[in-house]
DNA sequence: ACTGGTGTTCGATTGTGTTCAAACTCTGCC
DNA sequence: GGCAGAGTTTGAACACAATCGAACACCAGT
């Protein structure tokens, strides 16, 4: 069996039954206990699994399929190293703005948790990631699309007008210096537009991929962005038109100088925290 | 079993039974006196619980939701017919509130998907399963709370008061004739009130543990509903009073034809004991 | 040669059982 | 009421067991 194959199936058994114990998931798949916790710690790290003494437990799998968590787990590697770089550049920020798609999912998954922290977003995903753990997290409301599990309309627009954020981090489906940031649906660019409406600064998030491609939404012009964070895959000569436009442009993992080594705040084992 | 689990079980006796010994704590658990004043010396220093001389008292009223962990799984079957049965009870309904809770979600599971079907609901999870599958959802809305992920707060409230519906189905935590349908949580109660407040017809489904269970929060009294479903567990008596309030009760489970005409019937059903 | 995954060893950490003196509750007695 | 004594419960201390993580060695595929 494949080591891929194998963490999702733990995963799996995990959610399955709630809390499992490590000899029992080693036996059951013909591995060195060793092999299990290395798995639970991927699986912890990636906030799937919440590790105990003996064992894991687990909180969010019952609302969301483990074959989407699949999605999520593939190109895990460089996903996180945008989302640990993108979190440095919001430490201290009190309320912020979250986009959709599974970059910002990634960004909500390493977002060092403060208890100052407000968050308001459209996505069912990034409020469930962040809901579980110790944010105040605010969701849109209204109609809820099909395949994305986001918030759209015309109330999820008013809704996220509402609020003034220090902080707005979004995805895109197409980052371009001519066509700006854009997605492929427009109710969520209309929802995006409006979150962005009374934020201090624009971080946008996107790996390599997303560089001068465009989608048919246009969700603001280049003008408007504070920052962009992306990896080393991204097309130099697009980065170039995009600086020239005054916006600076972040290529995660390059300045290893900066990162810091991951505060690894294990689960204590008083388990059961008191919703504060 | 693990020591997590060991623990969050311990906290369901102590408030299932309000007060409890140490002793037996020990026997059920096969462990020795020492472990468990270990275990609830941590329950008291996180607030679950106060400890006595030989044992622990506890002033959380009933919560059969401290401890979820194996709960999910052991009554996954009688969950399973529950919702099935009241899925039956809603064929034809166009526009449905749901509420929120464990029992709520296997019965969105297992509801039958239909091109006109329109749901609002506080509930991610809810959101999540139906938002994949094809029903319109529409969210609340507003602040999401942090162990049972649902929108809360005056905003998810007047988003929940918007929309008239058929038929609402919810849960309980508690479920008796003198208190009504009762939650864990008054800011879940606000929502779930506001959510019945343009409804036509009130359906509250819940497993035999709720009957005669009373929560800290009421949510409306037994008369306003209009049809509960349940399992062959719950207290006989208990559904007695409550049909004397001219509350439909249904059992899920068992043929409804024989229920129905004869006393006798329900004759039988009082011979079962509810499980300790 | 390098990378990623796996198993093993071993010292450190965490959980559990036992012992025993101190603290506590209860009861009978004044 | 107060008090002594029996019986129980408690917590500290220790010993032991289980689990954990770091480090190293090995292997397979590139």
């Amino acid at each position: 069996m494949l080591a891929v194959e194998r963490r999702l199936k733990v995963l799996e058994r995990v959610a399955e039954d709630q809390a499992i114990e490590v000899s029992t998931l080693a036996r059951d798949f013909q591995v060195s206990e060793m092999t299990i916790r290395r798995d639970l710690r991927r699986l912890e790290r990636d906030g799937f699994v919440r590790r105990t003494y003996g064992g894991a437990t687990t909180h969010l799998v019952r609302t969301f399929e483990v074959g989407a968590l699949a999605r999520t787990l593939h190109h895990a590697k460089e996903k996180r190293i945008i989302a640990k770089r993108a979190a440095e550049l919001t430490v201290g920020v009190r309320a912020m703005f979250l986009g959709i798609g599974t970059t910002v999912e990634n960004f909500a998954r390493y977002l060092p948790v403060r208890e100052d922290l407000m968050v308001i977003t459209p996505s069912l995903a990034v409020a469930s990631l962040l809901g579980t753990r110790n944010v105040r997290v605010i969701i849109a409301g209204g109609q809820v699309r099909q395949d994305e599990l986001t918030c759209v309309g015309a109330s999820a627009v008013e809704a996220v007008r509402r609020y003034n954020t220090d902080t707005a981090v979004i995805g895109a489906a197409g980052l371009s210096a001519r066509r700006g940031i854009t997605e492929l649906d427009d109710r969520d660019a209309d929802v995006i537009r409006g979150g962005l409406e009374r934020t201090e600064r624009i971080l946008v998030i996107a790996d390599g991929s997303k560089f001068g491609a465009v989608a048919m939404s246009t969700v603001i012009p280049i003008e408007q962005v504070s920052t962009i964070v992306t990896d080393i895959s991204a097309d130099a000569e697009e980065i170039e038109r995009i600086e020239q436009a005054g916006i600076e442009v972040v290529i995660a993992g390059t300045d290893s100088s900066l990162l810091r080594p991951a505060e690894n705040g294990r689960a204590r084992l008083t388990d059961v925290r008191r919703p504060a």
